[in-house]
DNA sequence: GTAACTGCAAAATATTTGCATCCTT
DNA sequence: AAGGATGCAAATATTTTGCAGTTAC
């Protein structure tokens, strides 16, 4: 199945219109490893679209549960494809993301499993996200 | 020791001049179980700093080692105090977070342990923060 | 054809910088 | 007294909202 035929589908499963800012913005996610920035799309794509489209888009994703926002130590906004289980306003991923301090990347672990976190059974859990600040392996 | 009298020495011990701003903000953290973020640092101290004031304390506290950011999964900045083991520049920290879906509030869970993430040894590991989502003890 | 999406303009919000004044040491 | 910290003004940057024109289905 070719990437276009994926994208499409992807965004008809959730209610989508196909269109080619989300087509683009969708190609860059499954194109890219690590985590995206709202600045890497207009830069990424070589497109350009509104700023405007780029928020309203990723907002819609996700909603969706197509990508997700990761969280970081710098407060700046990342966003990442879901792997799977994700569904409209739940999202069930156990991410590790690590953060390079020396070449400032973020990337999905997605090798490394998740420990279990013991919390209380008053706590109900939706979600875990391990974020790890160190050195990569290609800084390393 | 009064709580005055450890504001007091906390900030010489980092090189800072104690001044009004910059203990009351400290106090504040310190009478804060959970995380505070930017904006409720003008509405909980009661005082009126000017907004640049509390920018700059808070990121020359972030420098100093005495408060640390929090990823969070929606993105706002929350800040906490720093336990211990921090320096200048490095943070050794390893948290649990909890942001509850219902009420908003971010807490540390500094009784629950941090599990020991495994990673490749190409990687150089610094910090690990856990974020967990979820609903809290309270809402539940 | 209709509902949804995009782009533009502009508003609202958040953050940073320069500089004169004031405070801590 | 000297250096650093604060507050004000203003420059930047970021995000949101309204609306008219365009596109997907």
């Amino acid at each position: 199945m070719s990437v276009e035929i994926q994208i499409q589908s992807l965004l008809k499963t959730n209610q989508l219109s196909v269109t080619d800012s989300r087509s683009k913005i969708l190609e860059l996610f499954m194109a890219t490893s690590g985590a995206i920035a709202h600045g890497d799309i207009e830069k990424k794509t070589g497109e350009k679209f509104d700023r405007v489209t780029v928020y309203r888009t990723l907002q819609t994703f996700v909603d969706k549960g197509i990508i997700h926002t990761i969280p970081t130590a710098d407060n700046t906004v990342l966003y990442a494809l879901c792997k799977d289980n994700c569904t409209e306003g739940h999202h069930h991923d156990h991410h590790v993301h690590f953060v390079c301090e020396l070449c400032g990347k973020t990337s999905c672990l997605d090798a490394v499993v998740v420990p279990e976190v013991n919390l209380p059974k008053a706590y109900k859990v939706k979600q875990v996200d391990v974020v790890v600040n160190g050195v990569c392996k290609e800084c390393n």
